[in-house]
DNA sequence: TTACCATATTACTGATTGGTAATATTGTCA
DNA sequence: TGACAATATTACCAATCAGTAATATGGTAA
């Protein structure tokens, strides 16, 4: 991931496909969020509905500095959504397109994955 | 992005969805791949077909070595592949999925602006 | 061979980041 | 009030990385 805020090598131009370079730099940032297997692992862990922080820490395995600097990450971004309740913050996603985009993303390894398994059974 | 190769703090268990820590960290890593603007551009630049590096150079303005670079990063990964002809090199896309991955997090972003812009225009 | 072109690699720097231990904050309950 | 539980923050380190200038490599043509 890389937060610098946008170090494009060309600020303003404007792309063919219509996105300027900051949008792109969006995109790249979001990719970025998602580039950790931590942060994964939290989202898969909220895939079902909403989860305090202390349950995340039971269910990912991952220390409880770790799971609330990384939650904080994820909210930045605006993946996720937190509400304290009483002494606990219930964390949820709350950016819709998450879910598809890790689908996808999965259904790709594993198709890279039997292709490869391919190549191998190609040639006995 | 983040190349270290799997240092996940489970390094073996298999997560409720059946997919293993590895597999999640290889999907980071796709992402990761994806969280640099310029390789971002790169791809852009590829979308209507392959191109060589010095077209690479002039269509993104970036540096003929980070272009390389970035090639050299994305083709590791398997995202695009090469042929070298006569003293030129092309490259083109050769992960299917990239394509539908961009637009989805493009179409995200674009309705995650508008929906932006509503809240602007609720209280006028 | 030499000269030249296109691409890749090397070495480097400044900056960012993930994970952690320790500590701080915020809320509940008695 | 004090004690406790849940969560967030701070300070730090080691590792990583993007971009660049300079250089190397590999191919073509004369």
């Amino acid at each position: 991931m890389n937060l610098r805020p946008i170090r494009s090598q060309r600020p303003h131009t404007r792309t063919r496909s219509g996105m300027t370079d900051a949008q792109m730099d969006a995109v790249a940032g979001l990719f970025g969020v998602l580039s950790e297997g931590s942060r994964l692992r939290l989202l898969q862990a909220l895939h079902d509905g909403p989860a305090n922080v202390s349950e995340l820490v039971r269910s990912t395995g991952m220390k409880q500095a770790n799971v609330s600097k990384q939650l904080g990450v994820l909210q930045g971004a605006g993946v996720v959504a937190r509400e304290r309740i009483g002494n606990e913050v219930n964390y949820w996603i709350e950016m819709p397109i998450i879910r598809k985009l890790c689908d996808l993303v999965c259904t790709g390894i594993a198709q890279q994955a039997s292709a490869r398994a391919d190549v191998f059974k190609r040639r006995p």
